[in-house]
DNA sequence: TTTATAGTTGAACAATCATTCAACTGTTTG
DNA sequence: CAAACAGTTGAATGATTGTTCAACTATAAA
């Protein structure tokens, strides 16, 4: 038996037909892999808040810095994560850097998160 | 000042209206916060997965073990999370668990989510 | 009552990650 | 050119977290 295909799971298998049907209808492993990556995205509230906040307005990096009473380095440094998972563009202007949302459903998906955590 | 109201932001406000407008817009600090740890729940390959499957069919807790090829304690570490999130319920029925999805949230974020990816 | 199996749980370990710090680039202004 | 400031970056650190392992509970069957 070859090593990827070994069987780690400790247990009988009880629903056999439910399994395969499931399996069947799942999408592929790096799919779902893919998808949990973005969510990762989501998963930090400074990041949250970058977010909710260049869905207001296109802002400079003091500006959100100022915004979140935090450091340039600490909104620099997600931003980069923002931008490496395209969700955020930017323009230069002399020295200001300005950055604004580049997918309309970011607040789509954080619509459907508060309805969740507000029942 | 209060400690709470130190500034911890290493530069001049660049454009105070803007920061102004979108400080009053922004939701309440604790509910972004929830907002995040609600996505960090989606932020796991496992538990997106286990989702997914649940999303399909109610299932037992071997049964995700042998279609994630993974173990029972694994598969219920992560099924307590989403326990705790209250997205998933369960009956039983003798020695067997069944888990099933207890939000209809959950397929649309998934798929908002899977929208982005596929760009 | 003994045995077997489904499932849970807590501690330990390894990996991931957000923030800090210091050094750096690039642009503007004097 | 030199000083000042917006922004970026890499390394270090502390905190969080997913999986493993072993021990445990509960139910069912022999």
């Amino acid at each position: 038996m070859a090593k990827s295909e070994q069987v780690i799971c400790d247990c009988e298998v009880i629903h056999q037909d439910i399994v395969n049907q499931v399996s069947d209808r799942m999408p592929e492993e790096g799919e779902l892999y893919d998808l949990a990556d973005f969510f990762k995205v989501f998963a930090d509230s400074t990041r949250v808040k970058i977010m909710w906040a260049l869905d207001e307005s296109e802002m400079c990096v003091c500006d959100l810095a100022v915004l979140l009473n935090m450091t340039k380095s600490a909104i620099s440094h997600q931003l980069r994560t923002l931008r490496q998972s395209k969700l955020v563009k930017y323009r230069k202007e002399g020295k200001v850097v300005y950055y604004s949302l580049k997918d309309d459903h970011i607040k789509e998906i954080f619509e459907k998160g508060m309805e969740h955590i507000r029942e």
